[in-house]
DNA sequence: ACGAGAAGGTTGACGTCTCCACCTCCTCCT
DNA sequence: AGGAGGAGGTGGAGACGTCAACCTTCTCGT
């Protein structure tokens, strides 16, 4: 016979779906100012922030695929759009052919800092201005713990 | 002449990005379990779980769009692929012309059944078994606090 | 050497989400 | 009464994400 499973407690049930609704609310506003203002979705966002800060502005395909924690396809297919905008710029791989480069151009350099202070300003406005210094170091360990834990890498 | 931007502290941009980055795990691990296991979907699940609590198994479009926190066009769509598999039906308003129920099928509310304790179990596998009691507490207020002040509600 | 299998990446199909235009019906002002 | 504007809801276009299949190149054991 089945057990009876072990349901949420009254607040497990409100951080999970709290959660799940603060990220939303997060995601969409930040990334509807993004989009309006500055034509960057908020899937260009974090591409062209690795992008710009690693030295020759240039990365391995699955090097950027490890550091934006994304599945292969999803980062293949993002760069192509981007590519297709004149953001990004492939480049092949001499040490091995299987491989490639992505590369920032000058327009998606300029893009992301035409929109990095306002994203910044943004992420403030929306989160850190509402929850105390406190509050920040928790939820910081917290999906920290949570990553370490159940990440598929390693 | 520009201000610099107040760029975020580094426990600022490990709460930011680890938020970011907890979401889509437990999203992503949560969401492919159910459609593998249930065929469910992470969009399919909330639906039907909040039409499988309610008095009469059917709610007006509009309400369902209110508790889910969704837009009305993501809602919209998102019923009309439901109905498609049969897991809900669309109903008529007699008080309002304009306006629908969409109840839940005997279908649909099978599904959610069968996947529901799982669903508890991976949520608890992947996030509460990680964190203290008062991380669970703390969690909850953060995202409460957050969506207070911001939500477009009200 | 060479073949098997793995690694790096791309692609197509399909489900999802947003934006926007639109339709119908209701409300409320005059 | 009769519009005007708003509310409830739909639908298409296009961006995004996942899955699975695929291609090419590399690696490594024998």
């Amino acid at each position: 016979m089945d057990m009876e499973p072990r349901w949420l407690t009254p607040v497990e049930e409100r951080a999970w779906r709290g959660m799940l609704r603060m990220h939303d609310l997060l995601v969409s506003e930040a990334g509807r100012v993004m989009q309006s203002e500055y034509g960057l979705s908020g899937a260009d966002y974090p591409v062209l922030a690795e992008l710009s800060r690693v030295p020759g502005d240039r990365l391995r395909i699955l090097e950027l695929t490890k550091v934006l924690g994304w599945e292969k396809s999803r980062v293949s297919h993002q760069l192509a759009r981007m590519i297709k905008r004149g953001l990004l710029a492939r480049e092949e791989c001499v040490e091995d052919g299987r491989g490639a480069y992505v590369m920032i151009t000058p327009a998606g350099r300029a893009a992301i800092e035409a929109a990095a202070p306002r994203h910044v300003e943004d992420v403030r406005r929306l989160l850190f201005d509402h929850l105390t210094p406190g509050q920040v170091v928790m939820l910081a360990e917290i999906s920290e713990t949570v990553i370490g834990k159940i990440s598929p890498d390693r």
